[in-house]
DNA sequence: TTGCCACAAATTTTT
DNA sequence: TTTGTGGCAA
C-alpha cells in the first residue's frame, strides 16, 4: 500500500459539466462563483448544502479543479456525510473520494496522523475525550494540592477550553484574576500530563494544525497551505477564533475561501461560536462577494412568516427577508395546555391523527428546550405505543461499560494512557484500592514513568501489602497479555480477549438485573460497531488497526445517528438544527422555560440566544407546526407556574390559530362558573393565555390588527380566546398571580380585607406573603 | 475496600 | 425527578 497521504496524481478524470440549471439566480451566483473569496448568507431552508455542493461540482468539473485541492469542512460528521453523498451523486464516486470533505477535527487529524512530528507528538497518539481530560485535571487539581471545592475540575477546564478556543495558552489566564496565577499553573500541568501520555484533547487537535499551518517557517505548514487551491466553510456563524484563523491560513495563497452560514442561527455562542467573526470576515476581505439566499423552499408561507416574525426583532443581525412560493398551509397552532401531563397528551394525540391519515412517524418530530422535558413526554409515548427515539440525552459512547472497553483497547495500543488505565485499574474489582492507586502514582511520578511502566516497580517496591502487590501483579500480567494478542488479532478480536480475559463479561453475566443485561447488550454493539469497521475498511483496501478504530470512534457522536427507522424523533431544539420534518411539535414555550432562564442569577441569559433558538425550532417544519405551551410545570422538583413564551407574541396573527386542550377547557371552564368578585384590587383583566406583558405592545403593533384602544396599563382580552374568570377583581386559593420580581405564583391562601395579604408559593422560593396590590392576576 | 445513605444541584453540546 | 458526590460504617 502506498502514502494514504500522498497526492493522487493530477490527471483524475473529471466529471462531465453538470452544472446548474435547476438553480435560482442568487443560488447559481453563489455556486458559480470561482474566485476570491466569497460570504454566503442562507436563511433557513434556502438549499444552503445544494450550494455549496453545486459549487464544489462547478469547480471540478467545469473549472478543472483537482478534487484532492478542495476542502470542504463542517461541524458534524451528519453534515459531512451528507455533503459526500451529493457529491458522490453528482460526481460519482471516483472523483467525489478525493476531494476533502469532513468536519474540522477529523481533517485535523487527517493532517496530524502525517505531520504528528511536527506537532510534537509521537505517532500513535491517542485523542483524550471530555471524561478523560476530567481524570486528568482531577489528577492535577490533587498534585497542586488545591481545594476542588474552589477549584472545581470541570471549571477549571471550561476556562482552559476557553483559553484553548482563542488559541491562547496558560499565560493568558495569569491576569485574568487572583485565580488567574493557579489556573496557569493547572493549565500547564494539565498540558503536561497530555503530553506525557502521548495523547491530544479536542481543542488540541485544532490548535496543533494551527500552530503549523500559521509559521512560515514550517516546511509541514507551507505544505498544507500550498495544497489547497479551494476552501468551504459551512455553518460559518458556529466558527470560533482557532477554527477561523485555521481556515484563512490554508487559503491564504489563494484567498479563494466560500463561507456559509446564517447569523440567525448561531446557537453555539455559548461554547465558543462568535458570531463577531461574520463581520470579522469582511473586515477581513472587504472584496469579498456576498450572496444572500432569502428564498425559502421548505416550508409553508404560515410557518416561513411566523419564523420571520420571530427572528425580526432580533438586534445586530444581518438584515434578512425570508421569503417563500410555497402555499400558506395550515395556520400555526399555538396551544394552551393545563399542565405537562395535559401537553403530552395533546401532542401524542395529535401524532396518532396525522400517523392515522397516513403520515410516517419518521416525519414526525418532537422538541423542547431541556432534555428534563422528556421524561413525560416518554412515558406517554411509551403508554400509547407511539414508536420513538431520543436523540441526544445519555449518548452510546458515554456509558460506562462502553468507555471501560474502549479504556482497555487504548491501554492496549497506547500503554502510555494513563487515564485509560486509571478507568480499567479495579473494573471489574481486582481489590487495588484507592491507596494501592495512590502508591502507584508516586512510583509513576518519582521515576517519571507512566503507570503501566509503575506497575512492576510499585509491586516490588515493598511499600504494598502481599495481597495488593500481587494484585497489581496480575494487573501487569493481563495487560501484558492482552499487548501481545494484539499484534496478531483483529480489532474485534481484541475486544473480545479484553471482555474475556479481563473478566468483565464475567462480572456482568454473574449480575442478573437487567442493567447488566442492557450493558451486555451495548458492548455486543461496540464489537459489532469494531467488525463494521474492519469490513469498512477492507472494503477500502487499507488494513484495519486498533488505532485506526480507535481515533475514529472518538471523534464520531452518537448524534450522527438519527435512525431511518419510522419512529416520532424527540430532542431539544438544538439537536434540531440541521434537520427538517413535516410535523413539528414544539413544546414547552414557556417565559423562564424558552426563553430559558437559569436558576443561577449570575449567569446573565442571552435573550437573543434564545429567539435565535425558537426561529430554529421554528423553521424544522415544513408543513405542520404546533407550539405548546403549560400553565404549571413540575420541574426539578418544584412546580412552576409559567407564562406563555413572549416569542408566541411575535407570531402573526394572521398566521396563527390559538387552541386550548380539552382538559384545559374543562378547567377553565369551571372556573367561570365558580368565581365571583369579591375583595381584591386587580386593576388587570386577563390577558391572552400566550401573551407577554412585555411583548404585548409590540406585538399588537406588528401584529397587523390594530390593537383595541385601551387605557394605558390596561390590558386587553384577546376576542378568540376564553380564560380565565372573565373580569373580576378577586384573587383566590389557587389562582397563578404575577409579581414583579418574583414571577408567576400560586396563591395558597387569602386574608380578608380591602387589600389582602395573600400568601403565594413562588417557583424556587418558600411560600411568601405579599399584599394583594402588589400582584397581578396571571394569565394560564 | 466496598457499599450505603444523605445531600446538593439541576440548559443547551460537537468533536 | 434524577444524577452525582462525599462521608462514614462494616
Amino acid at each position: 500500500m502506498s502514502d494514504p497521504y500522498a497526492f493522487p496524481p493530477d490527471d483524475a478524470e473529471p466529471a462531465q459539466p453538470s452544472f446548474p440549471d435547476e438553480l435560482n439566480e442568487p443560488q447559481a451566483a453563489a455556486a458559480g462563483h470561482v474566485d476570491g473569496p466569497l460570504l454566503i448568507f442562507a436563511g433557513a431552508g434556502s438549499g444552503k448544502t445544494r450550494v455549496i455542493v453545486y459549487r464544489i461540482a462547478n469547480l471540478v468539473a467545469v473549472h478543472r479543479v483537482p478534487p484532492y485541492r478542495i476542502l470542504a469542512v463542517t461541524f458534524t460528521n451528519k453534515a459531512a456525510g451528507e455533503m459526500k453523498k451529493r457529491l458522490g451523486d453528482l460526481l460519482g464516486e471516483e472523483v467525489a473520494k478525493d476531494l476533502w470533505v469532513g468536519t474540522f477535527h477529523a481533517v485535523c487529524m487527517r493532517l496530524l496522523r502525517k505531520y504528528y512530528e511536527a506537532a510534537g507528538l509521537e505517532r500513535n497518539f491517542v485523542i483524550y475525550d471530555d471524561g478523560d481530560q476530567r481524570t486528568v485535571m482531577n489528577r492535577v487539581i490533587k498534585a497542586l494540592d488545591l481545594d476542588d471545592k474552589r477549584f472545581p475540575p470541570r471549571q477549571v477546564l471550561g476556562r482552559i477550553h476557553a483559553a484553548k478556543q482563542e488559541a491562547k495558552g496558560p499565560e493568558h489566564l495569569e491576569h485574568e484574576s487572583f485565580i488567574g496565577p493557579v489556573l496557569k499553573q493547572c493549565f500547564e500541568l494539565y498540558q503536561k500530563h497530555l503530553k506525557d501520555a502521548n495523547a491530544v484533547d479536542f481543542d488540541d487537535i485544532l490548535l496543533a494544525v494551527l500552530r503549523i499551518v500559521e509559521d512560515p517557517e514550517s516546511l509541514p505548514g507551507r505544505e498544507i497551505c500550498g495544497r489547497f487551491r479551494h476552501v468551504l466553510v459551512d455553518e460559518f456563524q458556529d466558527v470560533n477564533q482557532v477554527q477561523y484563523r485555521l481556515v484563512k491560513a490554508i487559503s491564504a495563497a489563494t484567498r479563494n475561501l466560500c463561507v456559509v452560514g446564517d447569523d440567525d442561527q448561531s446557537i453555539y455562542r455559548w461554547r465558543g461560536a462568535d458570531v463577531r467573526i461574520v463581520r470579522g470576515f469582511r473586515r477581513d476581505f472587504p472584496d469579498a462577494t456576498i450572496v444572500k439566499l432569502e428564498q425559502n423552499y421548505r416550508s409553508t408561507n404560515n410557518i416561513v412568516k411566523g419564523a420571520l416574525g420571530i427572528i425580526k426583532p432580533a438586534q445586530d443581525r444581518e438584515p434578512k427577508e425570508l421569503w417563500t412560493d410555497n402555499h400558506d398551509g395550515d395556520p400555526v397552532a399555538i396551544v394552551a395546555c393545563d399542565n405537562e401531563h395535559d401537553e403530552a397528551a395533546f401532542v401524542v394525540s395529535r401524532i396518532k391523527d396525522a400517523v392515522s391519515r397516513g403520515l410516517s412517524p419518521r416525519e414526525i418530530a418532537v422538541f423542547y428546550r431541556i432534555h428534563a422535558q422528556s421524561r413525560v413526554l416518554e412515558e406517554v409515548m411509551r403508554a400509547e405505543r407511539v414508536p420513538y427515539q431520543i436523540i441526544g440525552g445519555m449518548r452510546f459512547f458515554e456509558r460506562a461499560e462502553i468507555k471501560d472497553l474502549l479504556s482497555y483497547l487504548r491501554v492496549v495500543d497506547n500503554p502510555k494512557s494513563d487515564v485509560d488505565l486509571l478507568r480499567v485499574i479495579n473494573v471489574p474489582s481486582r481489590k487495588i484500592g484507592d491507596t494501592t492507586i495512590e502508591r502507584l502514582v508516586q512510583t509513576a511520578d518519582a521515576g517519571g514513568t507512566s503507570l503501566f511502566e509503575a506497575l512492576g516497580p510499585c509491586a516490588e517496591g515493598g511499600s504494598l501489602g502481599s495481597a495488593a502487590r500481587n494484585a497489581v501483579l496480575r494487573f501487569r500480567d493481563l495487560l501484558q497479555t492482552l499487548m501481545r494478542g494484539a499484534t496478531d488479532l483483529r480489532p474485534a478480536e481484541i475486544a473480545e480477549a479484553v471482555l474475556e480475559k479481563s473478566g468483565y463479561a464475567k462480572m456482568l453475566e454473574a449480575d442478573e438485573s437487567t442493567e447488566a443485561e442492557t450493558r451486555l447488550q451495548n458492548l455486543r454493539e461496540l464489537v459489532g460497531s469494531i467488525l463494521a469497521y474492519e469490513e469498512e475498511t477492507a472494503a477500502a483496501a487499507e488494513p484495519s488497526t486498533l488505532s485506526g478504530y480507535l481515533e475514529r470512534v472518538t471523534l464520531q457522536s452518537d448524534a450522527d445517528t438519527l435512525e431511518d427507522a419510522p419512529r416520532v424523533a424527540m430532542m431539544t431544539v438544538h439537536g434540531a438544527k440541521g434537520l427538517e420534518f413535516d410535523t413539528v411539535f414544539l413544546t414547552g414555550m414557556e417565559e423562564d422555560l424558552f426563553p430559558f432562564r437559569s436558576q443561577d442569577p449570575k449567569r446573565g441569559e442571552d435573550q437573543e440566544e434564545e429567539r435565535r433558538l425558537a426561529y430554529v425550532a421554528v423553521t424544522r417544519a415544513r408543513r405542520r407546526l404546533w407550539i405548546t405551551h403549560a400553565g404549571r410545570r413540575y420541574i426539578f422538583g418544584d412546580t412552576r407556574y409559567g407564562l406563555a413564551s413572549r416569542f408566541l407574541a411575535d407570531l402573526p396573527r394572521a398566521s396563527v390559530r390559538q387552541e386550548v386542550t380539552p382538559a384545559l377547557a374543562a378547567l377553565s371552564g369551571a372556573r367561570r362558573e365558580s368565581s365571583s368578585s369579591g375583595g381584591g384590587s386587580f386593576s388587570s383583566r386577563p390577558r391572552a393565555p400566550w401573551q407577554h406583558p412585555q411583548a404585548q405592545a409590540a406585538s399588537s403593533m406588528r401584529g397587523g390588527a390594530p390593537a383595541p384602544a385601551r387605557a394605558p396599563g390596561e390590558r386587553y382580552v384577546e376576542r378568540d380566546v376564553e380564560h380565565d374568570s372573565g373580569g373580576s377583581g378577586s384573587i383566590h386559593e389557587g389562582d397563578r398571580v404575577e409579581h414583579k420580581t418574583l414571577g408567576v405564583g400560586v396563591v395558597l391562601s387569602v386574608a380578608a380585607g380591602a387589600d389582602p395579604t395573600v400568601t403565594v408559593k413562588f417557583s424556587g422560593y418558600t411560600p411568601k406573603a405579599i399584599k394583594a396590590s402588589f400582584l397581578r392576576r396571571a394569565g394560564r
